[in-house]
DNA sequence: AGCACGCCGACT
DNA sequence: GTCGGCGTGCTC
């Protein structure tokens, strides 16, 4: 070999740009020596940028001329290696989005703009020499429970948020009522000099796991099925009933993972996360338990980050964004109420956290478990093709009866905000028995379809509607069109019902804001308590509210929310209202949402010693899908669902990628969208199969405006095979970022959309 | 995404 | 005569 001088390395470096191209730097000539995953301080125009190495390469690998070396490399070590620079970068390719973006998705704020790795001690607290001397001087109350529990030595703050510790007595109930709130008591004992908070090193302890109850046969069957598969990838899904105790499998799942040495991460729906979940694991599994949810500061997300890479942490519980945490230890995964929308980014980086799950799963070779009542049709579907472990738990661990569940036919009757007589006076007998009742109104955010109100008819498009299966016509223009979603078909809005000749046509039920007025009214002498999305904004609001509430006789009004949460033992009633919109939605997933919303609201009515009611109000009172729901429950709803999707060629049976268009006026995010489906059909052709052509419907108008004053328009893509709808993505894209008509609109591009309208 | 440059209206 | 509107173009 001649000895040609070593060529510079250049820094392919990922900046966090809506930009699907990478940046050369040449690299610094001190300071760390720079890797693949590490984080880099660089030039960028007029100002300095923090970005992630994404690859080391030759000068003559280069195209530009002239560039600009990097300021300095910040990591000693890569903070993306291994598995997850790997997950990272198929996930970028999966959502066609620039990786500079993806990383940035990845980080938490601080990490992101460049901050060292923060220290990850933990915290302990410690009687001062004057605290010692004083315990016994203490009045009696928390502080003095908390002093006499440091008199034996410093105690880590979370061996205190466990509400145990290697010395405390096992009895978990006694600790409970002690330690609550020990965070005010140390807080005063602080004030008065007579305790310190200490660092200390981040707790190596071995597990001091808690006894829990004993497994039925279902459970034992289930924890030794993943047992069985821990050594490698193993997708396991856990369809269990409510109340069947899926969480005594995860617990005991992960208490082996920990036994291992290896690390445990569960990812859960933003309304699952709850401080009672956090203190079962904390309690019961005996270690330091990470939770990482949007209510942290950007400091404790970077802190529980840099615990997770260090392999500090063993157990992370956290929402969606969890799945991007380093686990270089892993040993399991579980997402508990997989089917849950929440684990779906609806901005940015539109990634599915249950999806990106599996694939980091995989690549870490570790089992994943899926937890369900209701498990998505996906998660389904690959289960009865066999690429799932498919394990039922159908026993009820407690001793609450199933509620009855009654239909209220509502056609024709008088209604006061959408409740019919017999709904009100269902409500009045439950108050009077001293029950508490629960109004539920199924999710706005439907795109409106219109219905009759005396027979039941709604609009169906002429052009798609076959009679298995009819597709919608939604409500467009302020009710004087109506407008097919799979064609585009228009039609104007019929003033009579065309079936019955009735003038009862309406687009939408009463919002819940009418429904507790009208209960009010109705009801004056009991409280009336609305949660939704405009009354409790923050996670532990909702908690609060239900404690106000109390267990006395009243009504809560509200939506999504209400579904899960707190237990409401006097709850004896739960009326639904708005099912129709969900019968009837153009939205192919509505029938889905609706069931599994059903079984949960059903879920939450009555007790052990008093059944529940569940009412269930609609036009349809024969549709299948009640009747199917009402009959099999949710596993036959969900084979019957299947076939309509098979049939209708719609997920898990098709892929779909959206994409949308954003602009003050419709004329430019139409032209756009046009552009890109011509660069769109000209890339599909680039492929040899025609049986396999995407099919493309749009541009469509998206019926639900996400801001005032601006028009949202989409194009609908479906293909077969997964991989044609990439490529032809892949190639059709630079083409699409380069339209002159993309400069007027905000567009973006979602794969696997879940809200399709 | 930022942040420049760049060419046309209402103000001290 | 300037301050500033946001169109369009670039960032190794």
């Amino acid at each position: 070999m001649p000895d040609f001088p070593a060529s510079p390395r250049l820094l392919r470096v990922a900046l966090a740009l809506p930009l699907p191209r990478l940046f050369d730097y040449l690299a610094p000539d001190s300071g760390p020596e720079p890797h693949p995953g590490s984080r880099v301080r660089v030039p960028f125009g007029p100002r300095e940028r923090v970005g992630v190495i994404a690859s080391l390469v030759d000068s003559t690998q280069a195209d530009a001329p002239a560039l600009k070396p990097a300021f300095a490399i910040i990591d000693e070590t890569p903070l993306f290696a291994g598995e997850l620079l790997t997950s990272l970068r198929w996930l970028a390719r999966y959502t066609h989005a620039p990786l500079g973006e993806v990383f940035a998705a990845a980080l938490p704020g601080p990490l992101r703009h460049g901050e060292p790795l923060p220290d990850t001690h933990a915290w302990a607290w410690q009687l001062t020499p004057a605290g010692h001397a004083a315990v016994d001087r203490l009045r009696a109350g928390r502080p003095r429970e908390l002093a006499s529990r440091l008199q034996t030595g410093a105690v880590d703050e979370d061996r205190l948020d466990a509400g145990t510790s290697a010395t405390d007595s096992p009895d978990a109930a006694v600790a409970d009522t002690t330690l609550a709130d020990w965070r005010a008591a140390a807080r005063s004992l602080a004030k008065r000099g007579l305790a310190e908070r200490i660092a200390v090193p981040a707790s190596q302890a071995a597990p001091t796991p808690q006894p829990g109850p004993t497994l039925n046969p279902e459970q034992q069957a289930a924890v030794d099925t993943v047992l069985a598969h821990r050594h490698g990838f193993a997708p396991v899904l856990l369809d269990g009933v409510t109340g069947s105790g899926k969480t005594e499998v995860y617990l005991h799942a992960i208490g082996d993972c920990l036994a291992r040495g290896r690390q445990a991460l569960v990812l859960v729906p933003e309304i699952g996360l709850t401080p009672q979940l956090l203190s079962r694991f904390r309690a019961r599994l005996g270690v330091p338990v990470h939770a990482l949810h949007s209510g942290l500061s950007d400091g404790e997300r970077a802190r529980t980050w840099a615990a997770c890479l260090r392999g500090e942490a063993r157990v992370v519980v956290g929402t969606r964004s969890a799945v991007f945490l380093p686990l270089p230890d892993a040993g399991i995964i579980i997402i508990d109420e997989e089917h849950d929308g929440s684990f779906k980014q609806l901005d940015g980086i539109r990634y599915h956290a249950r999806d990106f799950a599996l694939v980091r799963a995989k690549a870490l070779d570790v089992p994943i478990v899926l937890g369900s009542a209701t498990p998505s049709l996906e998660s389904l579907r690959n289960a009865q093709a066999g690429r799932y472990a498919h394990l039922r738990l159908g026993r009820r661990a407690g001793h609450a009866q199933p509620p009855q569940v009654r239909v209220l036919d509502v056609r024709k009757r008088p209604l006061l905000a959408g409740l019919s007589p017999e709904l009100l006076e269902a409500v009045g007998q439950a108050l009077a028995a001293d029950g508490q009742v629960l109004v539920f109104k199924n999710r706005r955010g439907y795109a409106p379809v219109l219905l009759c109100h005396d027979c039941g008819w709604s609009a169906q498009c002429r052009h798609c509607s076959t009679p298995a299966q009819g597709t919608p016509m939604t409500v467009h223009a302020g009710g004087r069109r109506l407008q097919c979603h799979h064609c585009g078909a228009r039609r104007p809005t019929p003033n009579a019902c065309p079936d019955c000749g009735g003038l009862a046509l309406q687009s939408q039920g009463a919002g819940t804001e009418r429904i507790e007025e009208a209960l009010r009214e109705r009801f004056p002498d009991v409280p009336v308590l609305r949660i939704d999305r405009g009354t409790t904004r923050r996670r532990d609001a909702l908690e609060q509210h239900l404690r106000d509430f109390g267990d006395t006789r009243g009504i809560l009004v509200g939506t999504q929310m209400l579904a899960k949460g707190h237990d409401l033992p006097n709850l004896t009633l739960v009326a639904v209202v708005g099912i129709d919109e969900g019968l009837f939605s153009a939205d192919f997933r509505a029938p889905e949402k609706l069931a599994q919303l059903l079984i949960q609201v059903a879920g939450r009515a009555g007790r052990a010693d008093k059944p529940g009611l569940v009412l269930l109000q609609t036009h349809h009172p024969e549709h299948p899908l009640l009747s199917t729901l009402l009959s099999g429950g949710y596993g036959a709803f969900a084979q019957l669902e299947l076939e309509q999707r098979g049939a209708a060629v719609f997920p898990p049976f098709a892929h779909l990628a959206m994409l949308r268009a954003e602009a003050r006026q419709v004329e430019p995010a139409d032209a756009f969208l046009l552009a890109a489906r011509r660069a769109i059909e000209q890339a599909d052709r680039l492929h040899d199969d025609r049986s396999s052509a995407l099919e493309i419907s749009g541009p469509l108008p998206a019926p639900m405006p996400r801001r005032a004053g601006y028009q949202r328009s989409q194009l609908l893509l479906s293909g077969i095979h997964r991989q044609r709808l990439h490529t032809t993505l892949d190639t059709a894209l630079p083409a699409i970022h380069a339209l002159p008509e993309a400069r007027k609109v905000r567009w973006s591009l979602d794969v696997d959309p879940i809200d399709l309208y």
